[in-house]
DNA sequence: TTGCAATATCACAAAATTTTCAAAAAAATA
DNA sequence: TATTTTTTTGAAAATTTTGTGATATTGCAA
């Protein structure tokens, strides 16, 4: 396997290096978005760990240009709460993202994840479409029937999120934590109220969202 | 939820106590590494918070020694400015880090991120099938034959434990205690009243849940 | 700053679930 | 077979959980 890490910071390229190796893959480094796409450009990587926050080209605008003429799974590290938001501002396709602080384990998890990846798991630059019910994530739009939903941005965080975890039981805490962030200090039941507004502007499509009692939401097509 | 708190500052370990306290947890304290690997092996913790800089044994080292023989999540606790050893520490096995002078908020809600994160890694198994009884624990659903069975929250949990413990002769006491949890206080019948509606959910496949009299019952295929 | 939309909290009614309990049924025992 | 023990069952009472509307708070742009 072979990973390019793309971080300005070096103790946190040599960590990952470090486990990427230890796991018996070989791994590139960059120091910026402007190194990225260049390195990107001569060889084959199997995934790019990129980092959101780097001079000369940050990670957001690298994997526009690499994805433009390599389909590589991109993992975006950084990328907390309110940042999160951000990511699906821009046009771009990471495959994963990881929120600092991080721990090797969990990065080696998703690396994992998105080098084989079954064919029905969804990506976050999927466009999935339910009976009327189509959703793009990367054009972060949503049509009922047709029509465009106009949805809150937590909205359309929660509807991606249980459209990625499609099938699975999701407790409130599961989601307060994934989708909130995990420092999230607050009433369970402010997932119970986004789920009903949500719900509300899904109209007959309310009904993908399912309740789970005693656990919490499962998203079920 | 038991946390060991290392810091060789008396008051340090006082704040992150009475945090830990507030919210239902216990708190052992350690003045520095060594005590907190004796304490370590004497006992088990969910978690521990450990400061870098300690007389005796510093915080990388005793984390070091911990993980030799036990895999508790640690959380390190070092000062501003100390970059290179915060990534040290994640070498060593810390799975996540505070720079001080840090908010007690933010520790506690590091605590639950790791917390969980180990819980979750224990796996559910995906999908079961005995003869036409599928048991899905992920998207928490059970077909009969093909038709969803809608079992009540508490049909689940007993169902997915008799699974779980395929086999296994199981008294009500322990059924009590491992699905209700150890402070239930009540009707030992409970169970039976569970074990029947469940039974009338799992039609035909009733069968796989066999009476033990005298005993209890027990998940047979 | 104000005003506005988005987000979070809270309380309560409605709905669903859990528990209790006693009678009936079944199994074991003598 | 009669007796005792244990399990099954049904039904009501008690408890928990959810959906929703009202309200408070936050964040942000003008």
């Amino acid at each position: 396997m072979k990973v390019l890490i793309v971080d300005d910071e070096e103790m946190i390229r040599a960590v990952l290096r470090e486990y990427v190796e230890f796991e018996g893959g070989s791994a590139d480094e960059a120091q910026d978005g402007m190194e990225a796409v260049k390195l990107c450009r001569e060889n084959d990587y199997d995934v790019v760990l990129m980092d959101v926050m780097m001079p000369r080209l940050d990670g957001f605008s690298a994997v526009k240009e690499i994805k433009k003429y390599k389909n590589i799974p991109v993992i975006m590290l950084s990328a907390r709460g309110e940042e999160y938001d951000k990511l699906f501002g821009f046009e771009l396709g990471a495959d994963d993202y990881v929120t600092k602080p991080f721990s090797p384990k969990e990065v080696m998890a998703r690396i994992h994840a998105v080098t084989k990846r079954s064919a029905g798991e969804r990506r976050v630059g999927d466009v999935v479409e339910y009976e009327g019910l189509k959703i793009d994530m990367v054009g972060r739009s949503v049509y009922v029937d047709g029509e465009k939903a106009e949805l809150t941005p937590k909205e359309y965080e929660l509807l991606f999120y249980f459209v990625r975890n499609e099938g699975i039981a999701l407790t409130r805490e599961k989601l307060l934590s994934d989708v909130w962030g995990y420092d999230f200090y607050g009433d369970d039941r402010t997932v119970d109220t986004h789920v009903k507004m949500l719900r509300g502007n899904l109209k007959s499509y309310r009904k993908f969202i399912v309740t789970l009692r005693g656990l919490g939401y499962k998203f079920e097509a």
